[in-house]
DNA sequence: CGATGCGGGTGCA
DNA sequence: TGCACCCGCATCG
């Protein structure tokens, strides 16, 4: 499933992030994997500056693992509108949590940019009922990254190459129904893994924040990720805020795609699963774990306040700032 | 300000 | 032990 080339046959297989050694020769690097999925694994240059920075379109915090050789990091979710409401097309509203406690609890407070209802933070869970986790290990002359995780991948994947970002957003996501209603209107779509003939997209990266727009994928459901320039990558994003125009996200990922494809071939990225996608998808998957359905998810989320909520998973609202 | 890292420390299995 | 996670501290842009 990944979309590199074969280039990964031999490298990328046969280590595990937790290895006394990790392979060093390497012949080609991959390309950096803005949003990476499930059991994803790859080699990057030490020179990537994304790698190097650890990135993720997914908002990952830094979790301490106790380990100061490898860097875990594990998926904040998504947040979305309280009243699920739509914007053009049938679009929903994704905002990305804010990484920092603080800031995340501020971003809760705020409103749905579209609606001005009430935001929700829908958790991660991906991995076991637990947010997925990734984990970053400097080597030699490369950068590893693991996306480990313990999905049960019966459900994780409903095929092989229609899935979604199972394990990022769908599969992850706490709540089961809401997921799906999620779902439902959202095609989470992208794969990233599967279809895509480009190495990654560029743009978000951090910096995806509602977008409910993408208007021009809707003839696409999704395909691949578009590689976009670095300039591109700013700009990719149409913030369509009905109102704040200004607030909205910001990106700041500063991207780099030195190493990126063109973009000639790829779709645009808007069909970011994060952002939101539009109507209806045939894939969805639900591809919680089994615990996870019984997540209650409306209470977690109801709880935009709550404290029965764990603070990361109430919390915010995105980068609206 | 907020993204990121780090690492002490806690609670659980 | 391993893992998830809270918390403060520090750096950096």
């Amino acid at each position: 499933m990944e979309p590199e080339n074969a280039d990964s046959s031999d490298k990328e297989l046969s280590w595990d992030i937790n290895d006394m050694k990790l392979p060093q020769n390497v012949k080609k690097t991959d390309w950096f994997q803005e949003w990476p999925d499930a059991y994803e694994k790859h080699i990057y240059s030490s020179d990537d500056r994304n790698a190097q920075r650890h990135l993720s379109s997914w908002a990952m915090r830094n979790t301490n693992n106790h380990n100061s050789r490898i860097l875990k990091k594990s998926c904040l979710g998504v947040v979305v509108c309280g009243r699920d409401c739509s914007v053009a097309e049938g679009r929903k509203v994704y905002l990305r949590p804010a990484i920092c406690d603080k800031a995340r609890q501020k971003q809760q407070r705020k409103r749905c940019p579209n609606c001005d209802g009430p935001l929700k933070l829908i958790p991660c869970r991906g991995h076991g009922g637990f947010p997925v986790t990734n984990f970053w290990r400097h080597d030699g002359r490369f950068i590893f990254f693991q996306l480990y995780d313990k999905w049960d991948l019966s459900h994780s994947r409903v095929s092989s190459s229609g899935d979604l970002l199972q394990p990022s957003i769908s599969g992850v996501f706490s709540d089961y129904s809401d997921l799906q209603a999620w779902n439902k209107n959202v095609a989470l779509g992208r794969s990233p893994l599967n279809d895509n003939s480009c190495p990654s997209y560029p743009f978000p990266l951090t910096s995806w924040p509602y977008d409910f727009s993408s208007s021009q994928s809707s003839s696409e459901p999704f395909h691949q990720p578009v590689p976009v320039e670095p300039s591109a990558v700013k700009s990719s994003y149409p913030p369509i805020w009905p109102n704040q125009g200004g607030e909205l996200y910001e990106e700041k990922v500063p991207v780099d795609f030195n190493s990126y494809h063109p973009p000639t071939t790829c779709h645009s990225p808007q069909e970011d699963p994060l952002l939101l996608s539009h109507t209806s998808q045939p894939y969805h998957q639900y591809a919680l774990p089994g615990k996870s359905n019984k997540w209650d998810f409306d209470e977690e989320m109801g709880c935009l306040g709550l404290d029965h909520c764990n603070s990361e998973m109430l919390l915010n609202l995105c980068p609206l700032r």
